[in-house]
DNA sequence: TAAACATATGAACAATTATTCATATAAACA
DNA sequence: TGTTTATATGAATAATTGTTCATATGTTTA
């Protein structure tokens, strides 16, 4: 992280908080790795693929079910699907004309009911 | 959720799935907490705001600091701490001409440990 | 009180994104 | 095989968002 390039004014004058600045930085994640676990949390920060995860958490279902429960065009629960894929949070398989998607993540519901908890204050 | 206006072609044929639709539907939780729900997982899905968080949380810190620690303006820090605390993420006090930033909430470090370990596999 | 310092904030801009509409793909069935 | 059904996808549009720049606010210190 961009600490050796000297200071600006502020916090100047205290050569602890340089000790501290230096400290945190150096443990600071990989830059990619926290880009991805950005990118993860993007997944979720949506109401639509919200409650995607929701429906599938309760059971697996086809495309058309999923539109059919949120009251939403087949088009736009077709690309949240996509993005849910991608993420690695649902898969997907055929069953004669139908798609059937399910979650993909032992993870979900409990970073899901997490979240929840926080937001229930 | 609007199950009961009469249903598109598609999955019409079987029965069963509608009884799966309306149960789903019907266990939804509210609108609003699955909005809060979605806003709390947009305020971790900005590396920035990420890199801040994992910041305080080895240390409590000024603004300045921190923005040197991200090699980041102090107003891009600023503006961004602003949205971590309307999310009840971080709060601050103030300590002289300082403002001291720091966690605001338990449940953060495990939402972020939970979402690395999906990430890193 | 005036100057210096730390932080906050409004406006502007660029970039990203969710949905719609139209259409493509691909399996099932007659 | 041709038609119907289920899903996917590209383009377009509207809305949201992160950063910068300039400046305001509020505290400390000379």
């Amino acid at each position: 992280m961009h600490i050796d390039d000297k200071h600006a004014d502020c916090c100047d004058e205290n050569v602890v908080h340089d000790d501290l600045i230096h400290l945190v930085a150096e443990d600071m994640p990989e830059e990619e790795e926290l880009y991805d676990l950005a990118e993860l949390f993007k997944v979720f920060g949506d109401t639509t693929r919200i409650k995607i995860l929701y429906t599938l958490f309760k059971s697996e279902m086809c495309v058309c079910d999923i539109a059919e429960v949120l009251g939403m065009s087949q088009s736009a629960i077709s690309h949240q699907l996509r993005v849910l894929k991608q993420a690695k949070l649902v898969r997907n398989k055929r069953d004669g004309k139908q798609i059937i998607y399910s979650l993909d993540d032992a993870h979900i519901s409990k970073i899901i009911s997490m979240g929840l908890e926080h937001v229930k204050e």
